[in-house]
DNA sequence: AAGCTTCTCAACCGCTCGCGC
DNA sequence: TGCGCGAGCGGTTGAGAAGCT
C-alpha cells in the first residue's frame, strides 16, 4: 500500500533560496542530521519548501567542506579523464573531486569544459589541420573492434555519445598496459590526444555510420552495449570498388552495401543481422542517399527503439572509416588522409 | 548609457531504481 | 507480490550577471 504521502508540493516554495532559508537549513541539519527523511525534514525545519529541494540545496550548496570557484588544471585533468571514461555520470565523477558535487561538475562541463577542449582543439587546427596520424599500415588479422572502445570514449567528450558503456576487457596487444596509447603488432599507433583532436575536430552529431567493421559484434560476447548498437553499421562489400575511395575524387564510386542495425539480444548473443543494400549510393555525394539507406532498412530480430530516424533527418552522421577491416590499403588510407579528413567523414562533406 | 546578447549556475523536472508497506 | 513512495541522478531551464555593440 506504499508509504505515507509525499510532501505538499501545491504549497511548497520554489525560486532561490534567502539567507533565513539557508540557515534554518542548515541549523537543522547540523543539530538533528538528515535523518534518512527529506520528505519530513522541511517540516520538521520550519521550511515550506519540498524535500527534494531541501535535499538539493544541502547537498549542493550547504554541506560543509563544499569547494566553490575555480577547477584546477589537476580536476579539469579528472573529470576529462573521467567523462572519457563513463560519459556522463556526474555523480560518480563528482566522487572522485572531494568538495565538488554533481551539479557542479556538470554545469562545469557543459559551460567551460567543454568549450575549453574544444578551443584547445581549434588552435591545435589551427596550427595544422587537421592533427596527422601516425603512420598507419594495414593488419588485416587484428579485430579493430577492440579499438572502438577508445573511440567511442573520445566520442563522449564530444558529449554526443554518453550511452557507450566501457569495454569489459580488451585485447591483448592491442592497448599499452597504461591504456593510453593504441597499438598493435602492426606499426599502427596514436594517441588518445590525437583521437581527441580528430573526434572534436568534427564531433559526433546523433548518428554514425561505420564502413569496414565485420567483427566488431565479436569483441562483445558479455552483451554490453558497443558503439554499433547506437548507431548502423555498413559493410562495404565489394573491396574493389571501395578503393576508388582512396582517391582524391574516388566519392563518386558507386558501393555495395551490407547495412546493420548491429545489435545484440538479451542474451549476449550476437544477432547482427546483414541486409545488403543495392550498389548505386553516392555517399560522397548527397547525405540523402545515405538517410535513404538508413530508413529503409528493415531487419527482423533486432531491437530498433534506440534509432531514432528523425534525429538522422536533421543532423549529420557521422561517417567513420575503419581501415583495418575495411580492406583499405595504407595508401588509400592515406589519400583519404590527405584530404583533410581521413579518419572519418563528418555529414560526408568532405572539404 | 542603453539595449541586446551571451554566459553562468542554482534550481527544477522527470525519470529510474530500490525499498517499505 | 505488487503498488507506490522516496532517494538519487542527469538533463534542462531561466533569472541574473557579464560582456558586447
Amino acid at each position: 500500500m506504499g508509504r505515507a504521502p509525499c510532501c505538499d508540493k501545491e504549497n511548497a516554495k520554489k525560486g532561490p533560496w534567502s539567507t533565513e532559508e539557508d540557515s534554518k537549513l542548515k541549523d537543522y541539519i547540523e543539530k538533528y542530521g538528515t535523518g534518512g527523511n527529506w520528505i519530513a525534514l522541511p517540516q520538521k525545519a520550519g521550511l515550506k519548501r519540498c524535500g527534494k529541494s531541501c535535499r538539493l540545496r544541502w547537498l549542493n550548496y550547504l554541506r560543509p567542506n563544499i569547494k566553490h570557484g575555480d577547477f584546477t588544471d589537476e580536476e579539469d585533468k579528472i573529470i576529462c579523464s573521467l567523462f572519457a571514461s563513463i560519459g556522463s555520470r556526474w555523480s560518480i565523477i563528482a566522487a572522485q573531486l572531494p568538495g565538488r558535487t554533481d551539479n557542479d561538475i556538470k554545469n562545469y562541463w557543459n559551460t567551460k569544459l567543454k568549450k575549453k577542449l574544444m578551443a584547445m582543439t581549434m588552435t591545435s587546427q589551427s596550427q595544422r589541420k587537421p592533427p596527422p596520424l601516425p603512420p598507419f599500415h594495414h593488419t588485416p588479422s587484428i579485430s579493430f573492434s577492440s579499438l572502438y572502445k577508445d573511440y567511442t570514449t573520445y566520442y563522449t567528450t564530444t558529449g554526443s555519445f554518453t550511452a557507450f558503456e566501457p569495454m569489459s576487457s580488451v585485447q591483448p596487444g592491442v592497448l599499452n598496459n597504461d591504456n593510453t596509447t593504441l597499438a598493435t603488432n602492426s606499426s599502427f599507433s596514436h594517441t588518445p590526444e590525437s583521437l581527441v583532436s580528430y573526434m572534436q575536430y568534427h564531433p559526433a552529431k546523433e548518428n554514425f555510420l561505420m564502413f569496414g567493421s565485420g567483427e566488431l559484434s565479436c569483441s562483445f560476447s558479455d552483451g554490453s552495449s558497443s558503439q554499433i548498437s547506437y548507431g548502423r553499421e555498413i559493410k562495404q562489400e565489394n573491396i574493389s570498388n571501395f578503393q576508388g575511395l582512396g582517391a582524391s575524387n574516388g566519392y563518386e564510386d558507386n558501393l555495395k552495401f551490407m547495412l546493420s542495425h548491429g545489435c545484440t539480444n538479451t542474451g549476449g548473443e550476437d544477432v547482427n543481422q546483414w541486409t545488403e543494400k543495392p550498389s548505386g549510393y553516392n555517399l560522397g555525394k548527397n547525405l540523402d542517399h545515405v538517410k535513404k539507406l538508413i530508413s529503409s532498412s528493415s531487419i527482423n530480430g533486432c531491437n530498433d527503439n534506440f534509432i531514432d530516424e528523425n534525429k538522422t533527418e536533421d543532423s549529420h552522421v557521422l561517417l567513420l572509416l575503419n581501415p583495418l577491416t575495411a580492406g583499405v590499403t595504407s595508401e588509400r588510407f592515406d589519400g583519404v588522409r590527405a584530404k583533410g579528413e581521413g579518419f572519418w567523414i563528418d555529414g560526408f562533406d568532405i572539404v
